[in-house]
RNA sequence: GGCCACGUGGCGGAGUGGUGACGCAGCGGAUUGCAAAUCCGCGUACCCCGGUUCAAUUCCGGGCGUGGCCUCCA
């Protein structure tokens, strides 16, 4: 009776219902969500993803232990907008060195400003580049992957690229719910005359002497975007795994194509069992851009006065980001944040120093339903007020535990 | 144009085929020397039009609105 733990049902993308999650092995639960690429400082929208699935993470580990979960997160340190982006802060450097730079102090700051939104470290934060070309120790690549979807007939070489042959599987487009006819017959894809199809898309390309590349069986070259996360899932949770994330519009190309790659390379029935998706965040009611001067990244949230005149709590941030349901539209707002702020307040005050006590259950039970954070902060009003309430001190600093225990460790809000 | 979400009280935001979650703000009261803190009470919301039903905010259809995706954007 100990374990008397609600299941965890989760929204599935490529169902569309909830499900409950049985994972495929509960000695290793597996979850793989699509890191930034790191060109820039995090703006607050690549915040969401992260703070979600850190608490999809902290809610797995406490439901089957500690030890008994990996995520992993990857870090994308090569894309062709990294390339411009070094070449253009740093026009006196080798554009390799430049490179470096620009990933390197980008990461940095990317892990810090997930720490201070409260989350975890993932189990595994694997960066592209050590996963292009074959490894000593014989994890997954991009190349090999490459490879075997070439060998299996699922991509062909073309004017220098590697290319997936999109008609080679069945179906293809099953996640987004797009219909291939359907999308050719838009004919608003540029054809590029070299593919067989216009939805084919690139696994490998070539690059010239001044661009970063890597040999491999067609020339030097760099990957193209999916192929990363195929290899670097395979590399850490396997061909099969439980749960990938990821951000709304990484449904359509990025997911499906990346599912698309690691099924035909495999040949498994499936990449994931079930696949997550994030909304959208607008500010200030606005869709958030560079041009309309509303483009606000968590470092400006934390250590500037940009936002609502003043600096913020990590903590104030990540309970600002849960209080509306993952999969819902939010739209970050300053008043937004100084409510969640008296409402931090008030528990804080409520908790003082109460050894804690078991995770109350009904506060899990809203989590284990989709991540229902709003249910679960309802709870935590309940529990603030019963401390307010409570008659003897013992009431009181008994259920002061139990707020404590949701607040901390699970740090679920 | 195609496909997909979403539309709840002043604001934020769950949820449900049938007695108005929860929070913030506001108002009234209790307590308090005053204040703070705390507690109690107060709001008759679910985009519009049809349909199904004894009953719809909840299901179905249409409309309007907002947002997203349609080749590298979380």
């Amino acid at each position: 009776m100990t374990s008397a733990k609600s299941p965890i049902s989760l929204y599935n993308t490529l169902t569309r219902t909830k499900e409950p999650l049985h994972p495929l092995d509960e000695n290793n639960v597996r979850m793989y969500v699509c890191g930034p690429t790191v060109y820039d400082f995090a703006h607050i929208g690549n915040a969401r993803p992260v703070i979600v699935f850190d608490l999809l993470f902290r809610l797995l580990r406490h439901h089957f232990g500690d030890e008994h979960v990996s995520y992993v997160r990857n870090i994308t340190d090569v894309d062709d907008k990294i390339n411009a982006r070094a070449a253009r802060d740093f026009p006196d450097m080798p554009l390799n060195e430049a490179i470096r730079k620009v990933t390197e102090k980008t990461a940095d700051r990317f892990v810090a400003d997930a720490m201070a939104l409260g989350c975890l470290e993932p189990t595994h934060q694997p960066r592209a580049t050590d996963f292009i070309v074959p490894r000593n120790d014989g994890k997954s690549d991009m190349v090999s992957l490459i490879g075997q979807l070439i060998d299996k007939g699922n991509a062909y070489e073309a004017n220098g690229e590697v290319l997936f042959d999109v008609t080679s599987m069945p179906d293809y487009g099953k996640l987004s719910g797009r219909n291939l006819a359907e999308n050719l017959a838009g004919a608003r894809i540029a054809v590029d005359a070299h593919k067989k199809n216009p939805a084919d898309f690139v696994l490998w390309k070539q690059s010239s002497a001044d661009e970063p590349g890597w040999e491999s069986p067609w020339g030097r070259g760099r990957p193209g975007w999916h192929i990363e996360c195929s290899a670097m899932s395979a590399a850490f949770l396997g061909e099969i795994f439980d749960i990938h994330g990821g951000g709304l519009d990484l449904i359509f190309p990025h997911h499906e194509n990346e599912l698309a790659q690691s099924r035909c390379a495999h040949g498994t029935h499936a990449m994931a069992n079930i696949w997550m998706h994030n909304g959208f965040l607008q500010v200030e009611g606005q869709k958030m851009s560079k041009s309309l001067g509303n483009f606000i990244t968590i470092n400006d949230l934390l250590d500037t006065n940009k936002f609502g005149g003043q600096k913020w709590h990590g903590r104030v941030l990540r309970l600002a980001m849960l209080t509306t349901h993952y999969r819902q539209p939010i739209d970050w707002t300053a008043d937004r944040l100084f409510e969640c702020r008296s409402m931090l307040y008030d528990w804080n005050k409520a908790v003082f120093e109460a050894p804690l006590q078991p995770v109350p259950a009904e506060f899990l039970a809203a989590l284990c339903e989709d991540l229902n954070t709003s249910g679960a902060i309802t709870i935590l009003h309940a529990l603030a007020k019963s401390v307010n309430a409570a008659a003897t001190g013992l009431d009181k600093v008994e259920t002061a535990g139990r707020l404590r225990a949701a607040l901390e460790p699970i740090r679920a809000i």
